[in-house]
DNA sequence: CGGGGACTTGATGGTTGTCAAGAAATGTGG
DNA sequence: CCACATTTCTTGACAACCATCAAGTCCCCG
């Protein structure tokens, strides 16, 4: 852990290069992070080589808050600043994450991050969980319509459960369909985000009349 | 909410009919929960009919942590005993939900249901992803060799990503290759739980050499 | 005992994973 | 700055898997 600065003992500047495993899966967790610049992937790996990309952190993301063993691995997959809080120093918590009552804790929105990316899984294909993604993701990026992908197709298929070809074709598809441009493998040209939207009906979630039983 | 007795005016221990909707998905969230006696099914409805299983909790668990707009809907699978705890009175919370420094709080739980969840879809097919559904579940039941299942294959079925179909073929199929006998629909008696085990390589999680980049 | 819902099973077509090859992008050394 | 090597990404062909449609069976409850 390269430390750029110290504030007080339990909060900690630093940075990691792209590449970098910020802490792996079995370690002894020490600390909680914020991210301030870049992005990580949150990932799970099995005994016979599957990985789970459960969610992707950016600006303003919170990871790691497993106290015990890690169980998952946190990977930079571009340069990262990160503000690290340590868990065993409880002295005026830099973040609120006391009971959900009033204020809006880090640990509350990772959750509601892992949520949304299970709600991915209920598309019916490939086509349109990629589309959902997208939608998702673009909330991270500057320019409302270039979106910019700072990871691999593989992190891709880990995260939405697919291979790296069938995510490959996804994009192929929906820009042969003229919703967006590939301008290069990692940066796309949004033509039609209201197509999108529609494509992926989303989430209308008004309490429509559905019943219970 | 049909109150069997009151504790203090933030604990309220009540309980549910089987088929009933605690909450709904857009209603405005007051409370939330902890699982006496029962089973519960958090799911989220989207605009086009599609329905989410993001868990299912039983005894000990709890849920219901969005403190605006419910994202979800609880629906009890079987009748169902529950605390409610109020949002707005944070007077001596009655279970400790503060940060990670030793204790194992609600919320942090709740996280790791989903992620647990999450990590289904890694599997590559439908009957590795049903047994290890199973495996997880078997849990929540007393007997060790007994798993007797309170939510119906269209439940299961929006839990895992697959159809209802699909997930009684992974059942029948399971049970053809003597891992268990399904003696009810509902209620089936494992056999094999190591095999089960060996098939979906239970998480050896140990920090095997997993390398990034 | 009878009716209705839930579950199971068969047949078929669409979608995705696999295997394989090729194209594009990235990095390196001259 | 260019040539080459390496990695990443894309695309095609085929097989396996799953969703769909359609019956049929089982179970629960009246």
């Amino acid at each position: 852990m390269e430390t750029l600065s110290t504030s007080t003992v339990h909060l900690r500047i630093a940075s990691w290069r792209k590449g970098q495993a910020i802490y792996r899966q079995g370690d002894e967790g020490r600390h909680w992070y914020e991210v301030v610049e870049g992005f990580v992937a949150l990932c799970h790996y099995f005994g016979d080589g599957r990985r789970q990309v459960s969610r992707f952190a950016g600006r303003g993301d919170a990871f790691g808050f497993e106290s015990g063993l890690r169980q998952f691995s946190a990977e930079a997959l571009t340069d990262v600043g990160l503000v690290g809080h340590a868990f065993w120093d409880d002295r005026a918590p830099p973040i609120d994450m006391t009971p959900p009552s009033g204020s809006h804790p880090a640990l509350q929105r990772a959750l509601e991050a892992v949520e949304n990316t299970m709600r991915l899984f209920s598309y019916p294909n490939a086509m349109h969980r990629t589309a959902a993604f997208l939608l998702q993701f673009s909330t991270y990026c500057e320019q409302p319509d270039i979106i910019e992908l700072p990871m691999s197709r593989q992190d891709l298929a880990d995260h939405l459960g697919l291979t790296m070809h069938t995510v490959s074709r996804s994009f192929s598809e929906l820009a042969r369909r003229s919703f967006f441009i590939l301008e290069k493998p990692d940066r796309l040209k949004v033509l039609d985000r209201s197509g999108l939207e529609a494509m992926v009906e989303f989430e209308k979630m008004q309490g429509d009349d559905q019943l219970v039983a």
